[in-house]
DNA sequence: GCGATGACAACGC
DNA sequence: CGCGTTGCCATCG
């Protein structure tokens, strides 16, 4: 598909859609920034899927951010921070199982063994 | 208006 | 696997 030319989208506009597209995550997958953002309708904005999570910061209750990860199956937050631990345990939790400090996506991608990126 | 800053990603080496 | 580069785009100072 040819590159369209998007217009710029504010906070308000986006932050919903991202929302709402993460909560439909299953449990006990995983899905990454891009893949969000491409689901959300806006492809190749996985930043701005980042930048709502931490404007978030938790999210509410009904928000499972932990399930969003980067496209190299790793968890986006200093190891040393209290979020790290938070998204591992709660990962964990819901029998999502790490290789090191990576999540495999070919056995936790959001819509069977996925990619990364695309849909 | 400009440069810096990100819970990012793809690609090259 | 690790790094550096480039593209990305809303915010912020």
């Amino acid at each position: 598909m040819p590159r369209v030319p998007s217009k710029p989208i504010t906070a308000a506009e986006a932050y919903p859609l991202i929302f709402a597209v993460i909560k439909r995550i299953p449990r006990g997958k995983v899905a990454s920034y891009a893949q969000v953002a491409y689901a959300a309708g806006f492809p190749g904005r996985a930043r701005m899927v980042g930048r709502a999570l931490a404007d978030a910061g938790g999210g509410g209750p009904k928000l499972p951010w932990h399930r969003v990860i980067n496209a190299q199956g790793r968890i986006a937050l200093p190891r040393s921070s209290e979020a790290y631990v938070e998204q591992k345990t709660r990962l964990v939790a819901e029998g999502v199982l790490f290789e090191g400090d990576r999540i495999s996506f070919t056995r936790y991608g959001w819509k069977r063994g996925s990619a990364p990126v695309l849909d």
